[in-house]
DNA sequence: TATAGTGATGTTTTT
DNA sequence: CATCACTATA
């Protein structure tokens, strides 16, 4: 294997032999390069077999590509276990589920379920749900999972501390709930993976043996339960290799604890350590930047990052008066790049702190007919008609699955209410917990309606044919695209159509539905119940297809690992960027700093910082609110910072054909003018039916209007894109033909 | 008692 | 602006 395009530092790690290896790696200094090459090392100098190898990394997107270049490097399917902490614990639970006391059937509960879960669990309690918000609740549950905290240890700790005694019983209550639905939330993955080997030592043995050597990636966010797993997993033999920046935690809100990294050489004495600090992505100027921020840090080793490039141009820095004029100087500066550079729009992002700030640059984006695509949004999997269709299915695999069942036997309405849910319920609940046996035998279950009965009897014939078919091995595709049609989805949606708008993109959502079964089947999966597992894991990251052209939004979270050429961090303000809610801890501000070192660090050639001098406060009519700069930006040398973009201000530019090349501002004279898009529309408003061109979402069909003039709402349905309402002054849409 | 329609209301970050 | 909780109606 060719090992000399590695630093001496990156081949050291490399070729590490036996035991403990801790590589401190800081941003861009080619960890992912160094682990990917580890892995294929061990595989080609024989010191173990691709199956004996486990590789863990942050998440599903890194495990893939990990997975790719091991694989690339290797010349061929490998077969390593490349996974994410959640996915590995699944797949060790879904073997070993009777170990933990559940059915290998088990459920997974992504956040939403939880939440539904939880907000059920607070009633049934006698309290409001006002007083205690279910994702309140369980942010400190998770919290204390994460920590390997059951409710008993948890009322044990903070029993008399506000609010601790009534969160250890909804704990408590959470936590039978979950085991009567025969269901692990994300937590639960960990937990019981550590809870298993703890207690069946012949079990870990048999996992010991296998993996021989782990590889975990982040090592800086991972919190206890995966620290525990992982120390338990490499027992005597220690061939743990761990990689990480502890100036890039930034996950502690969810339980990561970055002294796991600092600790590690006492907890694998004899530890090998490995530091890479050479920098190969970022220019200069970049680096000092980020060394300046990250310094202001307290707790800290002492690590500054080396530059291996030239200076670079200085940071581009502006402020808006406002965030939409914010996000104009971003945009016009990204059209000048674009245009006046050459620059390709894939190689520009757009950071921000919190999700709801890319409304304002997707506006920008639109207005100037920019190709952009949002990272990290909606889920398609969290789309209500997809959410309807999976808990049918998840009905089928495990019929004890409760926030299934609620959403299953009312999506459509058929005659079964709140009234009726919690008779069916509590029926099931005195016989095994079996809830479509309930529905089956719902003539039996007391104080049903008649109308009642009879959607409860056809609901449970149903399900009952698709879980013959799935028993048969008919597999999801299969099983799915019944369930769709025979439980009245399909037909309801159908009837729909003409009525409401967004019928049509909720069916054809369906239909991408089990599209995405077809997928998973082609990658061997059989079972509805690993089908099941691998969307509730799928996370919003993975769809967003690759750069295609497309200038990407994000928050500072999910660029971490990535990098861009041009990357521009905006919202620079104290309260939003460090976010208000960490302004109180000291230890929550500094990881707001971490985060800022991530989103600085994510620049390869240039990068800009904005902010706005006022932003619109939580409602969205016109109280904006004064703002200060970040504390973050006066950390950073102004002699590395130049203003950008101050004069031409970017005005309204009339809309492109959609599918020609990406938008070239003139730059000289302006060719466009200031005139509103919506007065070319000749012949006025839209009207249903006619055929439109979006300078974004490309041609579709105008299904609905409402309001009139510029202020008009138009539904416009695009193939495969659902249908979109668009404000007429903003949407830039064309007749075809006009 | 089920449902459809109408208001209020809310935004940190994610496996 | 979209979900969700609440209310009026059937």
């Amino acid at each position: 294997m060719d090992l000399s395009d590695l630093s001496p530092a990156q081949r050291e790690a490399v070729t590490h032999g036996e035991g403990p290896l801790l590589m401190l790696a800081g941003a861009g200094s080619g960890k992912t390069r160094a682990l990917t090459h580890r892995v294929a090392y061990l595989i080609d100098s024989g010191r173990a077999r691709p199956g004996e190898i486990l590789a863990i990394t942050f998440t599903n997107k890194a495990a893939r590509e990990m997975a790719t270049r091991v694989d690339r490097l290797l010349g061929g399917a490998s077969g390593v276990w490349v996974h994410t902490f959640h996915a590995a614990c699944l797949r060790v639970l879904r073997r070993e589920a009777e170990g933990v006391g559940y059915p290998s059937t088990f459920a997974v509960y992504d956040s939403a379920d939880q939440e539904r879960l939880m907000r059920q669990v607070v009633q049934e309690s006698g309290r409001s749900e006002r007083e205690w918000p279910a994702a309140a609740v369980l942010a400190r549950i998770s919290r204390a999972k994460a920590e390997l905290v059951g409710p008993e240890a948890f009322r044990r700790r903070y029993g008399g501390e506000f609010r601790a005694d009534g969160v250890a019983d909804l704990y408590a209550r959470y936590q039978r709930a979950l085991e009567a639905s025969a269901a692990m939330d994300f937590d639960d993955l960990l937990r019981l993976a550590v809870l298993l080997f703890q207690t069946r030592p012949e079990v870990l043995a048999a996992y010991q043996e296998r993996f021989r050597y782990i590889l975990v990636d982040e090592y800086q966010d991972t919190n206890t339960a995966q620290y525990a797993w992982v120390r338990l997993l490499a027992g005597e033999r220690r061939n743990v290799s761990v990689v990480g920046d502890p100036d890039q935690s930034i996950y502690g809100w969810r339980g990561a604890d970055f002294r796991n990294i600092l600790r590690f050489r006492e907890d694998y004495p004899g530890a090998r350590v490995v530091r890479l600090v050479d920098n190969y992505r970022s220019t200069g100027r970049i680096l000092a930047a980020a060394n300046a921020v990250v310094r202001h840090n307290a707790e800290r080793l002492e690590k500054d990052l080396v530059a291996t490039r030239g200076e670079g141009v200085p940071i581009g820095y502006a402020e808006g008066s406002d965030e939409a004029e914010e996000a104009a100087l971003v945009v016009g500066e990204i059209a000048r790049l674009i245009g006046e550079e050459g620059l390709a729009p894939s190689d520009i992002a757009v950071l921000y702190r919190t999700n709801a700030q890319s409304r304002p640059l997707e506006e920008a984006l639109l207005r100037l007919a920019l190709p952009y695509r949002l990272v990290g949004a909606a889920r398609f999997y969290d789309r209500a008609e997809v959410k309807d269709a999976l808990a049918y299915l998840r009905l089928v695999v495990q019929p004890r699955d409760r926030v299934a069942f609620v959403r299953a036997a009312q999506s459509p309405r058929r005659g079964l209410g709140e009234a009726a849910l919690a008779r069916l319920v509590a029926y099931a609940q005195e016989r095994g917990g079996d809830l479509v046996q309930a529905l089956a035998e719902a003539d039996a279950v007391p104080g049903l309606t008649a109308p009642a009965r009879r959607g409860a009897a056809a609901l449970a014939e149903v399900l009952a044919q698709a879980a013959r078919m799935e028993a048969e091995g008919r597999g999801p595709v299969a099983v799915l695209s019944f369930l769709i049609h025979e439980s009245g989805l399909a037909a309801h949606l159908e009837g729909q159509r003409g009525v409401d708008p967004l019928a049509e993109g909720r069916l054809e959502n369906l239909d991408s539905l089990v599209g995405k079964a077809r997928e998973a089947e082609g990658q061997g999966i059989s079972l509805s119940a690993d089908f099941l597992a691998q969307v509730a894991l799928a996370s919003s990251l993975e769809e967003a297809a690759e750069g295609e052209g497309a200038v990407t939004l994000m928050t500072l979270h999910t660029a971490k690992g990535l990098e861009f050429p041009v990357v521009f961090l905006t919202g620079l303000e104290d309260g939003l960027f460090p976010h208000v809610r960490s302004l109180a801890e000291p230890a929550q501000v500094e990881e707001e700093r971490r985060l800022m070192y991530v989103g600085v660090t994510r620049a390869r050639d240039r990068l800009y910082l904005t902010r706005a001098r006022a932003r619109a406060g939580h409602g969205q009519s016109g109280t904006a609110v004064a703002s200060r700069p970040s504390r973050f930006l006066a950390e950073i040398p102004q002699d590395l910072l130049a203003p950008f973009g101050a004069a031409a201000p970017v005005l309204l530019a009339p809309s492109r054909p959609w599918g020609g090349a990406v938008a070239r501002p003139p730059t000289a004279a302006p060719a466009w003018t200031a005139r509103p898009v919506w007065e070319g529309t000749e012949g006025g408003a839209f009207a249903p039916g006619e055929e439109v061109v979006h300078p974004h979402f490309g041609p579709g069909t105008v299904v609905a209007v409402r309001g009139s003039g510029p202020e008009a709402v138009v539904s416009v349905a695009f193939p495969g894109g659902g249908v979109r309402h668009l404000l007429v002054a903003y949407a830039g849409l064309r007749r075809v033909g006009a």
